[in-house]
DNA sequence: CTGAAAGCGCTTACAG
DNA sequence: CTGAAAGCGCTTACAG
């Protein structure tokens, strides 16, 4: 038997017959430089209607793509914007990156996916993530404690925005991009209040979580103007998982195990906890919402599907990814903070809230 | 007043003077070639010891990283993989994503996002996705009907693999990596007879759906090996959302009105179905476990802290990923089909199962 | 306005 | 084994 036939070069020699800009260049009977011209709509290529029309017609027909490496290399932007986010697998997190790709490839951008942690860990990743000329700008999830200053650092080399957390960073300022955290939390505590709740608990994310503070600022500040006050035993600190919101539940419960009066009511810091405290509840002898409302900041897809469906406040998510895209591009003054307020946060009232008994 | 003083250069001419090669061979005194092959590891480099140590050190101590347009544009590599994804927000395919990210991380491989449906609709960003070397390979997640063709179309130009689905693709052999579907439902059925359901029904996915019909036939497959049938009366299909278990679970409930007998169990065509399952239910006077039994395929980090905790089988969703990258990265035979089988699928009772009534 | 020339920063046959 | 040279495919001052 004869060794199998060659097959018809599939893809055997990787990338066949890349067409080249010169290829195009011949085919309409130009020269490259103006090949490149009329192509990239430089408007000081008057050539004849007719010559521009041979030149985009021979591109079209043969498929022409520019070669993105030799382009970048000539023009440094590879049309590459490095997101750097923490936790994939959150639904909240992924709203946030949802508008971010959709207002990249609204400028013909791509996504290039990066890890905090990983990138925390791993310093040559670091360093052939955020130079190189792998991405022209980054996008970084906020609020994760110990990266901000490195996040500053590499701001000065590249330009960098970090989204969903006010920038923490004081010598070094970082345009960053960020909710009404305390409106959301504020518009929570109305409905509670409203409800005839007057003890109001929280379930928080981890203690020196800025995003936590404001959150918990403005349950306070709703509650001071209903002349009420938040009780520190009241308070419980976890982490913005499932998992936190279950613990943060336990340590509650078993508080109020020792008797005496509790709170009606629950705020969770984020409706991952909600979800935990939901699903905790039935183990601690809880229903909600008769035993106890429970209401969550952001809404996610999942809010309506919960057993009870889950009474959230929805922060501006997606626009805040369109947002951080938009000051990336457009290479902003450095140390901008942009406030997104439109959509305003908005109160999605579920069966997992009622008034109390 | 005078202008304000320009900053020291922070970054208003972008990108500060980026290191070159050619700087790291001036810092240790040899030719751009050499300091090349002693960075790349070249074995046919046999500098002496000291002189590779000296590049070495240059590189290190000028922060040296290659600039990857030039690099790219030599060797015709990027180092870029395209992950074309259906829909961000899903539990499930964010965990094949995290698979996927993770490994190409360990080939010093990074991710460009893509979305299916914004690369069917746009030609232009489909072309400069697959095209002009943006990336190397790519890994598309399957078992959206329509795509086929052209995901065909593709991997005729650029290495693709398709995750999570057979290849349906007939003409053209496109690699496919995918679990064991009907390991998978078999698992659940056999669990659902052990509790003593006889009559079991089903909420699949979209009619023409691959994945839809391989798990239909785990779950033929072992009722068969019991003697029990599936009766066409207690199988929906919708598609693969929550809101389409809540639709599927409301026709199913409008049958059952009509009088006679129904099923005491179902089982989810995925874990999304399954949670429109159960927050439905109670809204058609079914509570869960007691008046129905419910499993799903795919365990998510929400299973368990649903109410009730969500009965599910696991598949190496996980694993998938990892395998589609090494498949992409090895460049193997198109057309190879890999059936990802370790870990096996897991069952994970809960509990929305319970024996009958 | 257009074309010939230079050059972006690398890697790799090619001579020595 | 190492260095000088060429070249990857583009864009853009620079002359004409």
């Amino acid at each position: 038997m004869d060794a199998p036939p060659t097959p018809p070069t599939p893809q055997a020699g990787r990338r066949r017959g890349a067409v080249r800009l010169a290829d195009v260049a011949d085919a309409a009977g130009v020269s490259v430089p103006l090949a490149s011209r009329v192509l990239n709509a430089d408007p000081a290529a008057r050539a004849t209607a007719e010559t521009k029309a041979r030149i985009l017609e021979a591109a079209d027909a043969l498929g022409y793509v520019p070669n993105i490496a030799a382009k970048s290399l000539r023009i440094r932007r590879n049309g590459l914007i490095g997101l750097v986010v923490h936790d994939l697998s959150s639904p909240i997190h992924l709203e946030l990156m949802r508008g971010v790709r959709a207002e990249a490839a609204a400028h013909n951008h791509f996504l290039v996916l990066g890890d905090v942690d990983e990138l925390l860990e791993d310093e040559l990743a670091f360093r052939t993530f955020i130079s190189g000329n792998r991405v022209d700008g980054l996008i970084v999830q906020g609020g994760h404690g110990g990266f901000d200053q490195r996040i500053a650092d590499i701001a000065r080399v590249l330009p960098t925005v970090i989204v969903n957390a006010p920038s923490r960073v004081e010598r070094e300022r970082v345009t960053s991009v960020y909710p009404d955290e305390e409106a959301g939390t504020r518009l929570l505590t109305e409905h509670l209040l409203g409800l005839g709740h007057t003890r109001i608990g929280v379930v928080s994310g981890p203690r020196d979580s800025t995003t936590g503070t404001l959150r918990e600022a403005g349950i306070l500040s709703a509650l001071a103007a209903a002349g009420l006050a938040l009780r520190a035993e009241d308070v419980v600190h976890t982490d913005w998982l499932a998992s936190g919101g279950r613990a943060g539940l336990a340590e509650l419960a078993a508080r109020w195990e020792r008797g005496g009066d509790r709170p009606t009511a629950l705020i969770a810091g984020n409706s991952l906890i909600g979800i935990g405290i939901l699903g905790a509840a039935h183990g601690h002898g809880l229903s909600i919402p008769h035993d106890l409302s429970v209401a969550a900041v952001h809404d996610t897809w999942i809010s309506e599907h919960l057993v009870p469906p889950l009474t959230t406040v929805s922060l501006p998510l997606y626009e805040m990814g369109v947002e951080s895209v938009r000051q990336l591009l457009a290479d902003s003054t450095e140390g901008t903070e942009i406030l997104v307020s439109d959509p305003p946060p908005v109160l999605h009232v579920r069966a997992s809230t009622a008034p109390p008994l």
